[in-house]
DNA sequence: TTAAATAGGACTAGAATAGTCCAGAATTAT
DNA sequence: ATAATTCTGGACTATTCTAGTCCTATTTAA
């Protein structure tokens, strides 16, 4: 089905509402807001701080913030944050482990849907999530120029 | 990681040697040929003839054979075989269970991005895969043009 | 000093995936 | 006819992954 985890999911509402809210806000505050319990909130913040897509301030009146502009968070950021490197294949990562030697003259090919989808992935920012209506920016994604 | 399943990924081993070999081919000399054991090896072409990507003749001397030629099988259409249909959230294929009202208002971006992927899986077909060259054909994805 | 937050990690339960196996049906060869 | 071969369909198991919880430590404000 090709689908990304439920904790990634969370994360796209949890950063939509930062993002429209622009201040700091405590996880509890986003688990009241969200209906997301509150330990997958902070599992979930935890990771995106970790990622340098969100910054912490600890202690009483701490919470946690953006750590720049909507329009500079890509979801691939977010969804590598979460679920590690964004590959179709497990080959893409690495090609150490690889027992499949003998059929597998692949590789190669993979490795260009799998640009083609971290290029799509790339150019879709929160800015664009938390945009009402869907009018997507203009995005050209021209195979071959990851060959370039 | 937004993974294939390891499934998934047998299958473009398996219809990678079928494209080439072009002939009917038996599910044991197909696990023979690329080491995915014999069991694994039906089940996945079971999937594949469901879906129509491959044909099959019963009993003795039968097999399996490419439903259609290389350039007329996408990636798409074998993930959509092996995993249902592609969409990144689970809201993108239907919308009837989405509990998370309160702070999701997200879901007409997320189907941009699931069509945008979508389009990119379809653009690359079984030919693409086993083209021993990676010099891919120019492929636009002008994302507006989903909306078109 | 106390209360309010985050940090880090361990842990559990449940779900999904991978993989196996078997009984049945179709076709060919003997 | 009978046997051998090969796909069909589904049930089943084991393993892995994901989601979710919880606890202890650390930091900061009042």
């Amino acid at each position: 089905m090709l689908r990304l985890s439920k904790l990634t999911d969370y994360a796209t509402v949890i950063l939509s509402f930062m993002a429209r809210e622009k201040t700091q806000v405590a996880a509890m505050e986003i688990a009241a807001v969200t209906g997301i319990a509150l330990p997958t909130v902070s599992k979930i913040l935890k990771s995106l701080v970790n990622a340098e897509v969100l910054v912490s301030t600890r202690g009483a009146k701490g919470g946690y913030a953006l750590a720049r502009m909507p329009e500079e968070i890509s979801v691939a950021t977010v969804i590598n944050a979460l679920e590690g490197p964004i590959a179709l294949t497990e080959c893409s990562i690495s090609h150490q482990g690889c027992e499949q030697a003998l059929g597998c003259d692949i590789g190669g090919n993979w490795s260009l849907i799998n640009q083609t989808i971290h290029n799509a992935l790339e150019s879709v920012t929160l800015a664009d999530l938390i945009r009402p209506a869907v009018l997507p920016n203009e995005v050209f994604i021209p195979v071959s120029s990851l060959y370039r």
